[in-house]
DNA sequence: CTGAAAGCGCTAACAC
DNA sequence: GTGTTAGCGCTTTCAG
C-alpha cells in the first residue's frame, strides 16, 4: 500500500504536487504529471478512502440493519437498495441483529461510527427491539432510517401501508367474482386490512378467519383441513411461507389449486411464483423503497411520504370468475 | 458527533487524560475519572472509528463479493459468514457485482481501500470475471479471498471439492438401488463428477445425459418429456432451480415424484425443502466455508486447505429401493 | 506553477 | 498522574 507522501519522495516533487496529479488538478507542468502518473501506475497507487473522508468529513458507507434476509422481501430490498447506493457512490455496510440482541447492536453503531452516516433499518425487527432501537438510536452519530417499521422511529422514517393494501386487494377479490374469502393469519398489518373490508358494504363477499399460531409453513399445513372445511373459495394466508405449507397440504391430498380453492399470499418470496401453480401474493414495493432511501441519503430530505402500498400480483393460483 | 477534543474542553482537561480515561487505561484520579465518564455519557461519546482506524494502522471491515445472493446457497454462505465476522470484531462491507461490470468492481476497491484488509470473493461469477478479478487484485491494496473459485486465486483461496462431491452421490444412489440415473446439465464441476461414475466400475447403475441450454426453471420444465421418456428412475439436475422447474412439468402432468421417479437437485435453495415434495439435494459446506475463512482473516494463514466437500441431503424426492 | 503547513479525530511515546 | 506532541494519509489554504 503506497501512499501519497512515498510517492512524493520517489518522485521527488512535494505532496501537494502529487496530490494535484493523482485528483486531476490543474497547474501542473506536463512533463511532471506524466512523470508523476507513470509513477503511481507503476506502484498501484490507490488514495486511502478512510483518510480521505476522515479530511473531508465525508462518509459515504450506508449501513444497512436487517433481522433475517432469508425473507426474500428483504433480500429483495436489500439489492434492490445496494445498486441504487452504488449507483450513486454510496456503499452499503451490513448489519445482521439478532432478535433482542442488544450487544450486537452497540457493537455496530460503535465500529460504523465515523463510517457511515445514515443506518437504514428495515421492517422485520420485532417491534420491542424497534422501540429499543429508536430508544437508543439517537445516541449515535448516525441518522437512522426506519423503513417500513411499526410506529414513527428514528430521524427519518419510510412508511408502507400494508393494512389498506390488503384492503385493496381484497376488494379486487370481490369484483373478481369470489364469494367467501377465508384469511389465515394474525398479524396486525393484515389483520386490519381484512377488518377494513368486512366493514366496507362494497365488499359482498362472505369474510371468516382461522388464527394460526405462527405465520409459517407448518401453520399452513396443519391448517388445511380448516381450510377445506370452510367453504371457502379463496383462501389468504399472512404469508407465502404459509401459503406454500397450505400447499403442501393439498398436494398430499390431491386437492387442486385452484380449482377447488385459490389462494393469495404475501411477501413475493423468491419462491412463490415457481409454485405449482404459482403463489398470488403482495409484493413489496421494492423499487420505491429504495428510490425514498436514496433520496433522504442524498439530499437530508424526503419530499413525499405518502406512505407506499403493496402491490397485489394474481397469479395462476386465482381461478378468475 | 462530539470529538476527545471537544470533550476535553469542556472538562478542562488535556485530550491525554479523557483519552486515557475512556479507553480504560490506569494513572488516572478517581474524582477526574468519574467527572470525565459523567460528560461523555452525557454527549453521548463514540469515537471515531475512521480515524482511530487510521491512526491504528487497523481495519476491521471486511469486504464481500458477489454476483448474485439471490442464490439462496450464497445467501447461506453470506449469512453465517456474517455472524461469524461480527462475533470476531469484523464487520462485512457488501459489494454485489454485476456479470461483467468492471467499473463497479474498481469502485468498490477505491471505497474500500484503507477500510477492508480483506475481500472475500464469493464463487458464482462467471469465469472470465473472476480471470478478470484474479488480475486486477493486485492492483489493489487488500487481499482477496476466493472461495470455491474455478481456479487458484487470489492471495487465499478456500476449496470446494464439486466435483467428487457429486461422484460420491452417485455411488450412494447406485449403493440405495437405483439402476438408471439421467443427469440433466453441463456445468463443469457437476458433468466431471457424472463422468468419474461412469468410469467407476463399481458403479452398475446406467447412466444418461441430457444437456439443456440453461441450469434454470425454464429449462427444468421443457426438458420434462425428454426426461420420462429416458426411463430413468432418478434424475440428477444441475441446480434446484432447474429441479423445481420440472417439479413443474410433472405437477402439471399428473406425474408423482418419487413413485414415477426420484430427482435430486444442487444447491440446497431455501425452498428446495419446501417442495412437495421436499427436494434431495447438496449442499454447501456453509459452516465450514466460514471457518476457513475467518481463520485467514484472523491469522492471515490457512492451515488445512483440504478441499470441502458438498453435503448430500436425501430428502422424500428420493425414494429409497 | 509549486511547496509548506494545518488539521480531520484519534493514539501513544515521551516528557514533566 | 497529567500534558505535549507527533503522526496515521489525505486535502486545501495560503505564500511564494
Amino acid at each position: 500500500m503506497i501512499t501519497l507522501k512515498q510517492l512524493a519522495e520517489l518522485s521527488g516533487y512535494s505532496v501537494r504536487t502529487v496530490q494535484r496529479v493523482l485528483s486531476g488538478q490543474d497547474h501542473v507542468s506536463p512533463a511532471k504529471r506524466e512523470m508523476i502518473l507513470a509513477l503511481a501506475e507503476k506502484y498501484h497507487y490507490v488514495p486511502n478512502m478512510a483518510a480521505r473522508n476522515l479530511r473531508l468529513q465525508k462518509k459515504n458507507f450506508v449501513g444497512i440493519l436487517f433481522e433475517d434476509f432469508n425473507v426474500s422481501a428483504s433480500l429483495n430490498k436489500l439489492n434492490s437498495l445496494d445498486r441504487m447506493l452504488m449507483e450513486n457512490g454510496y456503499f452499503p455496510m451490513l448489519g445482521k441483529l439478532q432478535p433482542g440482541n442488544i450487544r450486537d447492536f452497540e457493537q455496530l453503531m460503535i465500529h460504523w461510527s465515523g463510517v457511515a452516516e445514515y443506518a437504514v433499518v428495515f421492517h422485520g425487527l420485532s417491534s420491542n427491539f424497534q422501540d429499543f432501537l429508536q430508544e437508543h438510536c439517537k445516541h449515535y452519530p448516525m441518522k437512522f432510517i426506519f423503513v417500513d417499521s411499526y410506529s414513527d422511529h428514528g430521524d427519518f422514517s419510510v412508511k408502507v401501508d400494508r393494512q389498506t393494501s390488503v384492503y385493496d386487494m381484497l376488494c379486487q377479490l370481490d369484483r373478481m367474482g369470489f364469494r367467501h374469502l377465508l384469511y389465515c393469519g394474525n398479524l396486525k398489518s393484515r389483520s386490519c386490512g381484512v377488518a377494513m373490508a368486512e366493514k366496507d358494504p362494497a365488499v359482498t363477499m362472505k369474510i371468516s378467519r382461522i388464527d394460526p399460531d405462527l405465520p409459517d409453513f407448518k401453520a399452513g399445513e396443519t391448517i388445511g383441513p380448516d381450510v377445506m372445511a370452510s367453504g371457502a373459495d379463496v383462501v389468504f394466508f399472512d404469508t407465502d411461507r404459509m401459503a406454500c405449507g397450505f400447499y403442501r397440504y393439498t398436494a398430499k391430498h390431491g386437492i387442486v389449486i385452484p380449482d377447488q380453492i385459490s389462494v393469495v399470499g404475501f411477501d413475493n418470496e423468491s419462491y412463490s411464483e415457481i409454485q405449482n401453480p404459482p403463489l398470488s401474493t403482495l409484493a413489496h414495493p421494492v423499487h420505491e423503497l429504495s428510490d425514498r432511501i436514496l433520496e433522504i441519503i442524498r439530499t437530508g430530505t424526503l419530499t413525499d411520504d405518502t406512505p407506499l402500498k403493496l402491490k397485489f400480483i394474481p397469479r395462476e393460483s386465482l381461478l378468475a370468475k
